[in-house]
DNA sequence: CTTGACTCTGTACCGTGGTACCGGGTTTAG
DNA sequence: CTAAACCCGGTACCACGGTACAGAGTCAAG
């Protein structure tokens, strides 16, 4: 495949190809003898795996971690064990998240009939379940920094 | 509170209150006589909320209306179901995907023993199963574009 | 009443993820 | 052989979401 029928197909921009590329996105196609770019049809899905993981709100650096995974893996069972089991937990942080969010409108909805500030809406309540800064001194801060020397 | 002591129990720079206050996703907050920033506790949960929002893959526009409706939704229960409906469709669209993403990376897991091209990883299935593009005549383009005139 | 930490507005800049344009070469229907 | 439609690499530019800096004013401890 050419260049403009891989983009069109995954529904991007030639020049996004190339960006890919690049960035080590999308393996190196061979190259016809004047020096056309020959893709495989696995570039379509994996551009296309790249957009989707996107709009779930992995960065391209993410991305190329998953398309690793996608790939089988490092070599090594024990690597593949961990980086697979990290993703895998930041995905149910993800999906516990996005299901409290989900849960919260459906409330909404619920109560919906009464006027607006009867209604209720828990979003943000939603997404502090998961919140875990350290430092929890934020209360009446020390007014000022003690000044240095 | 001031604008660094919310920043600060945030988790923010100072910057992107103002940069958020400018976008409309905070309230203008009161002043003081000369001027300062006097920010409610609510600034906080509402910066916290936006970030983390972020991270799910919400833009700041999306995440926008996540705040109107958090307050409650547009005033007609009608518009406010409408909204909420729609973003919750939205939300367990994303929730399919990620749970695909995840039981793809177990079945990872499970299969890791094996030699890396014969572990079993369906991460570019799990995505694509919700994928529906309106043109599906990819294969075999018509080989250049029918000149015009 | 000075000094250092803070605040303000305004504007310029940055990283990420693309997109567009340029000058040139290639391919193929007519 | 020509012309339309494609391809190439290189560079410049764009939008989004911030972040930094400049110049000026405010506030409280010493």
């Amino acid at each position: 495949m050419r260049t403009s029928e891989v983009a069109a197909a995954a529904g991007v921009n030639v020049q996004t190809l190339r960006y890919y590329e690049r960035r080590g996105l999308l393996p190196v196609p061979e190259r016809s003898k004047s020096g056309y770019r020959a893709y495989d049809t696995q570039a379509v899905r994996t551009i296309r795996f790249v957009k989707h993981a996107q709009q779930l709100g992995f960065s391209l650096e993410q991305i190329d971690t998953l398309l690793t995974l996608a790939a089988g893996g490092p070599d090594g069972c024990d690597d593949a064990t961990a980086l697979a089991t990290e993703k895998i937990a930041h995905l149910e942080t993800k999906i516990a998240d996005l299901t409290a969010m989900r849960n919260s409108l459906r409330q909404l909805v619920e109560t919906c009939d009464r006027s607006r500030d009867q209604r209720c809406c828990t979003l943000f309540d939603a997404v502090e379940i998961t919140e875990q800064t350290g430092d929890d001194d934020h209360e009446r801060p020390p007014r000022r920094h003690p000044r240095p020397n």
